[in-house]
DNA sequence: GCCAACGTTGGC
DNA sequence: GCCAACGTTGGC
């Protein structure tokens, strides 16, 4: 069992899409480390949902892995923004996980707290320039967020 | 919308 | 294999 951070942004698919569908392959990822993490989830792995590009950037609900990682299909579509012609059927090169909706936040819990709190401090969360879409989160971490947070 | 930070590409 | 150019991410 392990913990994520997968960050959206929600005027392309947000929580409330995913609260909406239930259910949503998690397509388009296209950077190897972000990949790698992809490919060590597992069925059942708990998720934090992060809204970025927004006015209040932060953590706004939670989610869970529902698959194991496999081809992202839309490597091989060229009519898909995430085509890449690069990509061999025989050795795909992105993989995708099923995301499940869990629950939302009544409250974000933006970047600008999660900066102040300690456990977060080593997180590349919080660093300046970060751009990793999918990031690993400690068990610590993990308590510190469900602690702080009010489900809805 | 701006732009710093970063990852990727491709010429050499 | 270096590195400039380019494209993208994401906070602000």
């Amino acid at each position: 069992m392990a913990y994520w951070l997968m960050k959206t942004e929600p005027e392309a698919f947000s929580l409330d899409d995913l609260a909406a569908r239930g259910k949503e392959p998690w397509d388009g990822i296209r950077n190897y480390q972000a990949r790698n993490f992809l490919r060590s989830m597992q069925f059942g792995d708990g998720i934090f949902l992060y809204h970025s590009r927004v006015p209040v950037p932060g953590i706004v609900g939670l989610a869970e892995v529902r698959s194991s990682a496999h081809p992202d299909p839309t490597q091989f579509d060229p009519r898909s923004k995430y085509f890449d012609p690069n990509s061999r059927p025989e050795q795909p090169r992105w993989d995708l996980v099923d995301v499940g909706f869990r629950a939302r936040f009544a409250k974000v819990i933006s970047l600008e707290e999660l900066r102040q709190w300690p456990v977060f401090a080593d997180s590349p969360l919080v660093r300046k320039g970060n751009r990793l879409s999918i990031l690993p989160i400690s068990e610590t971490q993990w308590a510190a967020v469900l602690e702080h947070a009010e489900l809805v």
